[in-house]
RNA sequence: GAGCCAUUAGCUCAGUCGGUAGAGCACCUGACUUUUAAUCAGGGUGUCGCUGGUUCGAGUCCAGCAUGGCUCACCA
């Protein structure tokens, strides 16, 4: 067989030219189905009453280390580690030489008995020895392994074999998810999907992804959120719902930020923001609960405690602690103003209070928000799909969960005023006619929907990729994300 | 989008003052029947990220570009 040698190096010619020695002996390199009886843990923890027996593994070689007629193995499956021991003896001479031609990084099945070597270690005696698929490529060195972080998150498939704590992360993610699931199953929540191409990015303030769909001849939004999806469904008497799933958003990459990430968005009519506030608490609690066994989490060196309940802050007053402005004492836009640039901010000369608020906290409250905070009553001007206060109707019945310093949950009194509904459009459209590309689009179809009537309801959105991060101990998004977005190569 | 830093063998990394490109692991040949970073003897892998410039001479100095990391901006 031929190979093209122009942009193989000689480790990789080397292992062609086996490949080519193989399939000369008549053995098939890529083998099918193989019947294995035992994972590589269970025989470390079931030792007592394995040994001795015969039993069949499969999965890659990780180390070799020959000694003439005989040799020693590492054999790695998805459980674990195990050592093979081979002797020329017990093989014959020509599956001996098999093994000892098969490279580090071969997928191979064995068979064999179960003893423990002079020095202690749990290993397979092998009375068999087959390829099941032979690796072309050299591996990363074993000692050092797979450092690079780029060459990590753009051959993830390499990080994962030789790296072992990566995949502990993303089974810790799994679990995170299955925790959630469970106890919104369990609550009575119906987990639905809505859709992901939307011909009006709503639910959120942020710029989208445009696609294009040839044979209706029409542009599609990449959803920036499910948001007035789920609501639809509230309104359709569908009480509690929820979606776990992918938004796209079309702005900056950062270690907190993928233009892809997943969220959690849960609706529960007849229920309120103080409702929402107790379901955060037993999704993240729980979360860190079933994983770790205990609610006290330590992330980057810091020690959080996530068991509920937790501070619940009201967002003047939390600027009134850390920030030491009264904006009870400030009514109106050029005195918000003014208090903020005496701050050191720098201020939009066309900002109204409601933003200046938003503003100062952000720059000057949000840095100190390391323990579980909940921030409450959010200024209507940046909640444009929450229901206002009945006390004061410059401020919304809305909260942010803030742990480390970073928004974990947004939720709110969902507002299910149409004609509200359609003002707080109208002052989106008006701002994005003047520019801002991150303001909401008029949904006439959801106006529609509130207009048939949707019950009053609490809305909650959890950022899972930020909780698995935070649970993980993980300190960039790409950590948690298989396959995070990476600039082509070339 | 901006600033700083990085890019040398398959992997992990050295490379001094600008003067013939280095190590360990991996790999190849040989020895070795309980090793485990196996050991011992021998072998040497390369578009020094890319493109230009300065220089007798550039991995090294300069400029631009690419990719990545961190910080900031935007955001969740």
């Amino acid at each position: 067989m031929e190979h093209e040698g122009a942009d193989l190096n000689e480790l990789m010619m080397v292992r062609r030219q086996k490949l080519d020695e193989l399939r000369q002996d008549n053995v098939e390199p890529y083998g099918g189905k193989y019947q294995r009886t035992h994972y590589s843990s269970q025989i470390i923890n079931e030792f007592e009453s394995l040994e001795g027996q015969q039993v069949s593994l499969a999965g890659r070689l990780m180390a070799k280390r020959g000694h003439g007629k005989a040799g020693f193995a590492n054999l790695q499956d998805v459980e674990g580690n195990i050592q093979l021991y081979v002797r020329q003896d017990q093989l014959g001479e020509g599956r001996y030489n098999l093994f000892t031609k098969a490279d580090i990084g071969d997928i191979v099945g064995v068979k064999g008995k179960v003893f423990r070597t002079q020095k202690g270690e749990i290993s397979i005696n092998i009375t068999d020895f087959i390829m099941l698929a032979k690796s072309l490529r050299p591996l990363p060195e074993k000692w050092h392994g797979l450092k690079d972080i780029e060459l990590r998150y753009r051959q993830r498939y390499v990080d994962l074999i030789v790296n072992p704590d990566v995949k502990k992360v993303f089974i810790a993610r799994s679990k995170i998810i299955r925790t959630i699931r469970n106890l919104l199953d369990n609550k009575g929540f119906l987990e639905v999907e809505t859709p992901m191409m939307h011909p009006i990015a709503g639910g959120a303030s942020a710029r989208p992804f445009i696609t294009y769909h040839n044979t209706l001849d029409m542009n599609l939004y990449l959803r920036i959120a499910p948001e007035l999806y789920l609501k639809r469904l509230l309104v359709g008497g569908m009480e509690k719902v929820y979606e776990i799933n992918r938004n796209f958003r079309n702005e900056g990459i950062s270690t907190k930020h993928n233009p892809e990430f997943t969220m959690l968005e849960l609706y529960q009519a007849y229920a309120d923001y103080n409702d929402m506030m107790e379901i955060t608490e037993q999704l993240v609690s729980q979360a860190a609960f079933q994983l770790l066994g205990t609610m006290e989490v330590e992330y980057q060196e810091e020690k959080i405690n996530l068991a509920p309940p937790w501070r619940r802050l009201p967002m003047l007053e939390a600027i009134k602690e850390y920030a030491k402005i009264d904006f009870t004492l400030i009514q109106n836009d050029e005195d918000a103003r003014q208090a903020a640039a005496q701050a050191g901010l720098k201020v939009d000369p066309k900002a109204s209070r409601g933003n200046i608020i938003n503003e100062v906290f952000e720059e000057l409250v949000e840095p100190h928000l390391i323990q579980p905070t909940f921030i409450t009553d959010y200024p209507v001007e940046i909640s444009p799909l929450a229901k206002r206060s009945l006390e004061d109707s410059r401020y919304t019945y809305r909260f942010e969960l803030f742990i480390y310093a970073r928004e974990m949950a947004n939720a709110f009194s969902e507002l299910n005023d149409p004609i509200d509904q359609k003002e707080r459009f109208k002052n989106q459209v008006e701002k994005r006619a003047s520019g801002d590309d991150e303001a909401h689009m008029m949904d006439e179809d959801y106006i529609r929907a509130l207009e048939y009537g949707m019950p009053p309801a609490g809305g909650l959105g959890i950022g899972i990729d930020r909780l698995v991060m935070l649970l993980t101990d993980s300190p960039s998004i790409r950590d948690v994300l298989l396959f995070p977005h990476m600039k082509p190569r070339d």
